[in-house]
DNA sequence: TCAAATTCATTCGTATGCAAATGATATCAG
DNA sequence: CTGATATCATTTGCATACGAATGAATTTGA
């Protein structure tokens, strides 16, 4: 309880903050930032679990360019929420591993083209029904309505 | 809209999956894990942006050791949430700035104790204020009724 | 007691994540 | 048309984040 090291100055700052709403008391499992951080982390942890040979990122980007299909590599980065030098990265080891080909665009040189390949595209559409299940279990401490509300304010802060 | 190389089974699937509820239509941005990386960078960068020479785990590791006073490296990072490889580099890095220092724990000498130096101290202290900013600024695009039921259910799931 | 299991810390390897600088290309404005 | 801007991609540097392996020290249990 309270901070090491308190003086007798310490003592009567808290009695006189304590009639101001305990203004000082700073918990930091009580700050969004922190909770946040690890409600990610457990998220990152259930998806490992899952789908153990694919990071959340490498995911989100096969599953983006499963969507809206062949796009700059620039361009996915927005769409999924990475910058450039992150997304590079990304790409750079999904290609390593066959599941992304890489094209110069024809009409604007700076433009990088990424795409599916066959294989991509069959590890996605497998992949994607266990992405049902992670977002499930995530949710699983919360009940059907608190799950809505959540995503809903989440999407909000977003 | 709808995924590329579309072939006439492709077609065909859909009609099919429509009647079962949509349910090869996986969007990424409504999936929790995806929201939950926004949302976090999104605070982190709040949080860049009023403490820019602190990252959120070294704070996170300055508020827990004022809060708790001195401890050792692992127990430290049990509180905070961080696996003993990565509070190893953020302890060094605020040991290297004179933020905490180092001890060995006389009986048990296995451990690492950490502590804040006067000018850890006075860093958190003083930062502690902008921390309550960065948290009403993060949840700003919520009413307080909202951030409230918002914090109650993250907390489920951290 | 003493071998086995556990705990604490470190190190290595891999993967985000972002700021800043750079180079190539494209677009815009006068 | 052309100099100023803007965009796309890359590279570098730094900071989490975590699995796995390792070594030292401690605790447990038969």
């Amino acid at each position: 309880m309270g901070r090491p090291q308190m003086s007798g100055e310490d003592n009567l700052l808290r009695l006189v903050e304590a009639e101001d709403g305990d203004e000082n008391n700073y918990h930091l499992q009580d700050q969004v930032g922190f909770i946040l951080r690890k409600a990610h982390q457990r998220h990152v942890s259930i998806f490992a679990s899952h789908i153990g040979d694919l990071t959340p990122p490498q995911f989100a980007a096969l599953a983006k360019l499963y969507d809206i299909g062949e796009t700059s590599q620039n361009q996915l980065g927005t769409l999924i929420a990475m910058d450039a030098a992150t997304v590079k990265g990304v790409i750079d080891r999904l290609k390593a591993r066959g599941l992304v080909e890489l094209a110069k665009h024809e009409v604007d040189k700076r433009r990088l083209l990424v795409n599916l390949t066959a294989e991509g595209r069959e590890a996605i559409e497998r992949l994607i029904p266990l992405a049902r299940t992670i977002t499930e279990e995530t949710l699983a401490p919360l009940t059907a309505k608190e799950a809505a509300t959540f995503l809903r304010l989440l999407a909000k802060l977003a």
